[in-house]
DNA sequence: ATGCTGAGTTCTGTATACAGCATTCGGCAT
DNA sequence: ATGCCGAATGCTGTATACAGAACTCAGCAT
């Protein structure tokens, strides 16, 4: 486990405003411990180590993170307001339980905002970008690939997608969205776990923005969508319920 | 200024744990305090207390509300996540500044929600509530009224619209975009202020679900959140820009 | 055996303390 | 007067301390 900040000198005075990380040399980055906090908590889920509705024991994953218990709590209510974490008077933090259901109704936003990102955009901007968006989509176009490179992929090929959207605060909701939907993913399959893609979707989209059609467009990306939910979904017949 | 807790006898040993408000007789209701703050704040931004851009003096306000930083900052991380306040690293909290592309941006984002909350919603619950919401729109039929007042009924008509959406995650998200936007109407417009309204556009709601027209409803409704936004709009020539 | 009660333990919720950044304001050079 | 520098101050970011819930489990009554 790596600490968030320093560590390793145990009785040291702590640095304190932790030195951010990498960035452009001179940039000097310098963020809250709590986002950075965040930021780990998110990449941890991201690695399946913790399991939905597990309870948080605050102390220890202070300690874990080489932080104090009030950062830790300034994330994890950061993060309940997304819907990752949730909090019950008396009890503390525990992260989501995941169900069918929520995935459903996460899927279900996603899709309307994504569209409403696409349909909202520059039209020259979407030609612009649609010559990219097919290029890579050719380049990736394995039928078969392991979930996590699935959504490296497909994370960076949105991201590209939705570049000309103007509406920040609709992106970062997306974004948002987006986070917690992977989480309810790796709860059905694993990260390495192989699974089948519908790679022409991609294609098709690129094809309709080239040809400047973007009703057509959302159309085929409200597709791309449902049936990659319906991928993840055939995945979870036992523990159907809830 | 109406501390959030106890208050009147300074140095009386804080009851810790706040007791909660009102409910349910038997229910004792005990909140965070932090959630209890978050209203008060909510509360308060409603009267027009703060300003947007407006930054904050986290000893001084932690003290009005007669509480410690501790529940303040919180709640103040909590809001931060719903777009109502900012931080910047060092320079602490301020309540987010407000433009006229965010209110668009923001109202986009409602009307791509609620269509999709009314579209997925059981069309039996409809049908039943359609009278209800006919009912309503008739009874407050006033083509002028004050600010205040038309926000309250219509968020109370919108409730009752969007009663039978399942996608629990949705209304939370739709509730509290809500509160952002009315933050936004705020600004422009006073609490007392007299507006005009289209009164028709619910009953019209209303008439397509007594159709069963869910479709045509949806229109109606996104008609409905456009003609509101440009009355909104309308009023706001002079500091147009940003 | 089962259910209730109460002491003990653990952990959360809140308050307070402390250290360093940001800002301000006066002094000096230009 | 104007612009730069430095001490002083105020405020934030983080750590720690403390009080009171919730949970656990042994002991007793039924």
């Amino acid at each position: 486990m790596v600490p968030v900040a320093r560590r390793m000198v145990p009785d040291a005075r702590p640095v304190r405003y932790g030195t951010g990380k990498k960035g452009s040399p001179m940039a000097i980055e310098r963020r809250p411990l709590r986002e950075q906090v965040k930021d780990e908590l998110l990449e941890q889920l991201g690695r399946g180590r913790f399991t939905p509705g597990e309870s948080i024991n605050e102390v220890h994953l202070a300690e874990e993170l080489g932080v104090s218990r009030t950062p830790l709590r300034e994330a994890l209510i950061s993060l309940e307001r997304e819907g990752i974490i949730t909090s019950e008077r008396g009890k503390g933090f525990r992260f989501a339980p995941t169900g069918k259901q929520e995935f459903l109704d996460l899927t279900a936003i996603l899709i309307a905002l994504e569209s409403l990102a696409l349909r909202t955009s520059d039209p020259a901007h979407l030609s612009a970008i649609a010559p990219r968006l097919l290029a890579e989509a050719r380049a990736f176009s394995a039928p078969l690939a392991p979930h996590g490179t699935i959504e490296r992929y497909d994370d960076a090929w949105h991201a590209l997608l939705l570049s000309g959207c103007a509406n920040t605060r609709l992106r970062e909701m997306i974004d948002s969205l987006k986070l917690t939907l992977h989480r309810y993913e790796r709860v059905v399959v694993g990260d390495h776990e192989i699974l089948e893609r519908a790679a022409e979707e991609h294609e098709r989209i690129a094809q309709c923005l080239l040809d400047g059609d973007v009703d057509q467009a959302v159309t085929a990306l409200e597709a791309n969508w449902t049936s990659g939910m319906e991928r993840i979904l055939e995945r979870l017949p036992p523990a159907a319920a809830r």
